[in-house]
DNA sequence: GTCACAATTCGTTATATGTCGAATTAACGA
DNA sequence: TCGTTAATTCGACATATAACGAATTGTGAC
């Protein structure tokens, strides 16, 4: 019950869910999430922390940067894992909302004009970011 | 977007998700679902009627009763409504949890017992209650 | 070590929500 | 019409949550 109730709670704000919207396409660290919600870092964190706990996304730290990112797709077998079907439920329902295509539409443009590349990313990681596929990665800690 | 916040919002409260899982069985009327979960009447009816904005439940009044339900399941077409998919999330999920079992021991035995029948009810009524399937009744109004 | 920067944690504040009891509304029967 | 009972609405209060800035932690560069 506590799980299952940590998941809908996730999913009771805006900005989580424009999160895991931006999210659906690429990995992003902290301050590119801060940066497209415009709101302060520590809040960001919060809502990345809350979602995180909820099982609907998961994270890898790669130097000073934390990447969040969807949970993979291996264990998505339906009916198991309410974060999992709650995040499939979100994805469909939301996808195509005005302030979906917007934020889509804004990150793209940060991406392309290299702001908030988080400086100290090589050439092979900023690619990364344009790609529209999850990239499959290590795990980070529970 | 706020129709999916306002489903995901009414599933955030351990009250109303035991609501939704009682109503799986057989349709119940406010005092009945005041019983079960031991709060005051005021407080059923404000979650009753959070659940029913989400479109999780439907309403109907008899008399002076009035019975709420799970919607029917004419219109489930899966990806259509949030509040279909989440109302088949939840009770996929939550069917078997301790509470779940516990509450539903206790309404047989309460509507058995033929207490909190509510009093003017006729035969053919309390026959229903004691029903496994959902009966479709007249709409009431949105 | 020291500095810089990303991220998190902590403390505070404003708003939202769950709960109750009291008052009100709705429906029925005497 | 009046009384009774079911249900809802209203007003008050306690707790939960979202937001911020300040302080702290973690990582890498110098």
């Amino acid at each position: 019950m506590l799980d299952f109730l940590n998941v809908t709670k996730a999913l009771t704000d805006e900005n989580r869910l424009r999160i895991l919207m931006a999210l659906r396409r690429r990995e992003l660290c902290v301050c590119q999430v801060t940066a497209f919600l415009d709101l302060a870092p520590s809040t960001t964190s919060k809502h990345l922390s809350l979602l995180r706990q909820a099982r609907l996304i998961e994270a890898r730290r790669k130097g000073k940067w934390v990447y969040y990112r969807l949970p993979g797709t291996g264990e998505s077998r339906t009916g198991d894992s309410p974060a999992l079907d709650a995040l499939e439920l979100t994805l469909t329902h939301l996808s195509g909302l005005p302030v979906i295509l917007r934020d889509e539409a804004r990150i793209q443009a940060m991406l392309e004009r290299e702001e908030l590349l988080c400086a100290g990313m090589n050439a092979e990681e900023k690619e990364s970011l344009h790609s529209p596929d999850i990239h499959l990665l290590e795990e980070a800690s529970g």
